[in-house]
RNA sequence: GGGCCCGUAGCCUAGUGGAUAGGGCAUCUGCCUUCUAAGCAGAGGGUCGCCGGUUCGAAUCCGGCCGGGCCCGCCA
């Protein structure tokens, strides 16, 4: 493609005789508020400084001064703005031609080749089932495994199960007094909402018998004591568990290179442990708990190892991270977790460094904000949650309702498979288009649509333009000058479809899939204002309507690799 | 008390130094015998939390304050 900011900064050097550099040049280029200015401005504030010179003044000079090169049209001095514009066919042209030659990987690149990333997402408790909560992270986790592998980079995507520790304690000790043996088979319940009901169960009737609490940690001693019958019953309970995750998993559609079970991780701890003690990174305190001294370091110090040699949520992490590096042989590992734990991230960074590991500087934790409700925040200790698994039902049903008022003879199958894509691209769209790093207020009833800046919406967008695609029949693209797509609509559509990629980069580089978001929603608006203005099968000329197939095919093109980079199905029927 | 994050119309949100703060929801007005109206065109709605500073220029950078969230466990 034509590099027009390349272009116009070599323009730029020369009229200025290097007083800039072509690339300084280039990182000023701007693009101006509306179309009319023009397609890039450069802006004259800097050069005032260094020429000592009014900055319309140099706007109006280097507008005179400047060679024109071959792809711009015109030049304009507007105040302190030089704006240039570019030839319309040739934008037309470029992208276009483009597109339809990298097809599917248009958008992607190579840069990251060779490159092992581990992604660890999602995360669950095995005391109880998915929320909310897992969802918007399982979003986030998937979107972000996939731009990764947009940029080349071998993708590795992990889940820890937390399967060790009180909370399931508490799960298999209300089982025990109250299960009678029940199974998910007998009650016929989701295995992990089965295993969920007795952490809640707990919780209710510890309320009224404290003494559960500690009937709780002597189960939990004893099953850091290897009791069979405590063991056996953990296998159980936490194998429903799993099993109930991975039916929520393959329905919602997130997908596991690899699983890590803290139960197989907390004890393989003991080297590390020694190598910080012989580091004197980890001391012993008053009581003889193992503590990660980090005051030093701006950080409250950190217990990685209790009093009576049993291990804590860190141990694991030290001893799995360690192995995860080695064993997978990574570049880089990020842990998608929620902003609470901010502090333990820095904590856990911290201590690799202090270790002397050199891939403590390739840990990165990307935080996001919370999911809370109306009714404030998810409290799953008392059921007080929206469970992933009723959500995802509800917004399947609620577009299975909307496709029936458009379609009222369609086929069951059909209609599965359709309102499970759009239930799940409204959801995954709503989790995806805020910035991570916010808190989203999630009103069951009023936060998802299936109109204005939503995932559905992009389908529908889709689906439309792939429409026409069908209807045309087959099309055989001859090369066009593409002169006749110079209209305002058509312009604005092949700068956002040329803009794609920039978009994809930039959510790399920062770690926001938002900003994909944010493309495809305007590449959608530009691609519907087109449509409602211009017929496209039905084009006064076969020139014209070649063209216009042939940015409809584009712009289909794009939409459907910038869902597949948000784990959003693109369909061809709403 | 300390640390981190957030504050942009009634609600949600984009925008980390540049031109008139960009969208969506909701409200109101038009547009389906015309390639899918889950759409399009248009209207109203803003002290960018407040105060000060830096700058030719601040929603954006710095300082202070106010409001909200999270964290500061030998919990995860």
């Amino acid at each position: 493609m034509a590099d027009f900011k390349e272009l116009i900064a070599g323009a730029l050097e020369q009229a200025l005789d290097s007083k800039l550099k072509k690339d300084e040049i280039s990182a000023l280029l701007e693009v101006p508020p509306t179309p009319g200015m023009g397609d890039y401005a450069f802006p004259c504030f800097k050069l005032a400084e260094i020429l000592k010179k009014k900055p319309n003044k140099i706007a109006f000079e280097l507008a005179e001064k400047i060679f024109l090169p071959d792809g711009i049209a015109e030049i304009n001095p507007n105040g302190p703005y030089l704006n240039f514009f570019v030839a319309k066919d040739l934008v037309a042209q470029d992208t276009i031609n483009e597109i339809i030659k990298q097809g599917d990987v248009f958008g992607k690149r190579d840069f990251g080749k060779g490159q092992k990333i581990m992604v660890e997402y999602s995360g669950p408790n095995s005391n109880k089932p998915l929320h909310l909560g897992h969802l918007r992270n399982n979003c986030i986790g998937m979107a972000i495994s996939n731009i990764f592998a947009a940029s080349g980079m071998k993708v590795i995507k992990a889940n820890i199960v937390n399967d060790r520790g009180i909370h399931i304690c508490k799960s298999m000790l209300a089982y025990k007094l109250f299960g009678n043996k029940a199974t998910p088979e007998s009650t016929k319940e989701k295995p992990d909402h089965f295993v969920g009901d007795y952490y809640i169960m707990y919780n209710k009737m510890v309320e009224e018998k404290p003494e559960l609490e500690k009937q709780a940690y002597e189960m939990l001693q004893k099953w850091e004591n290897g009791d069979k019958e405590t063991k056996k019953l953990w296998k159980q309970m936490t194998e429903w568990a799993v099993q109930g995750f991975k039916e929520t998993y393959e329905e919602f559609g997130s997908k596991f290179d690899t699983w890590f079970f803290e139960s197989q991780y907390y004890n393989k701890a003991k080297a590390i442990l020694k190598l910080g003690e012989e580091k004197g990174v980890f001391k012993r305190n008053e009581n003889g708990a193992l503590v990660a001294e980090l005051e030093s370091q701006g950080l409250p110090d950190k217990t990685v190892l209790r009093t009576d040699g049993t291990s804590i949520y860190i141990t694991n992490d030290l001893a799995l991270t360690e192995y995860k590096f080695k064993h997978f042989k990574l570049n880089e590992s990020i842990w998608i977790v929620g902003n609470e734990q901010d502090l333990y991230f820095r904590q856990l960074f911290k201590i690799f460094t202090l270790l002397g590991f050199k891939w403590a500087k390739n840990c990165i934790h990307l935080s996001h904000g919370m999911v809370n409700l109306p009714s404030g925040r998810l409290k799953s200790r008392e059921g007080k949650v929206v469970d992933a698994d009723d959500i995802i039902k509800e917004l399947e049903d609620l577009a299975a309702k909307e496709i029936k008022k458009r379609d009222k003879k369609i086929g069951e199958k059909e209609l599965a498979a359709r309102s499970r894509a759009i239930g799940l691209a409204a959801i995954k769209f709503h989790m995806l288009k805020v910035a991570v790093q916010k808190d989203i207020m999630f009103n069951p009833k009023e936060s998802i649509s299936f109109e204005g800046e939503t995932g559905p919406y992009i389908q529908y967008s889709y689906a439309r333009a792939k429409s026409i695609l069908t209807k045309a029949g087959k099309i055989k693209l001859k090369k066009f000058g593409f002169e006749r797509l110079i209209g305002s609509e058509e312009q604005k559509l092949l700068k956002l479809l040329a803009n794609y990629p920039e978009a994809v980069k930039k959510s790399l580089e920062q770690l926001s899939p938002h900003i994909i978001c944010q493309s495809l929603i305007e590449i959608a608006e530009a691609f519907n204002t087109f449509y409602h203005k211009h017929k496209v099968l039905k084009a006064g000329s076969e020139e014209i309507k070649m063209e216009r197939l042939a940015l409809v095919q584009a712009t289909v093109q794009v939409l459907k690799n910038g869902l597949e980079l948000l784990d959003i199905e693109a369909i061809e029927k709403m």
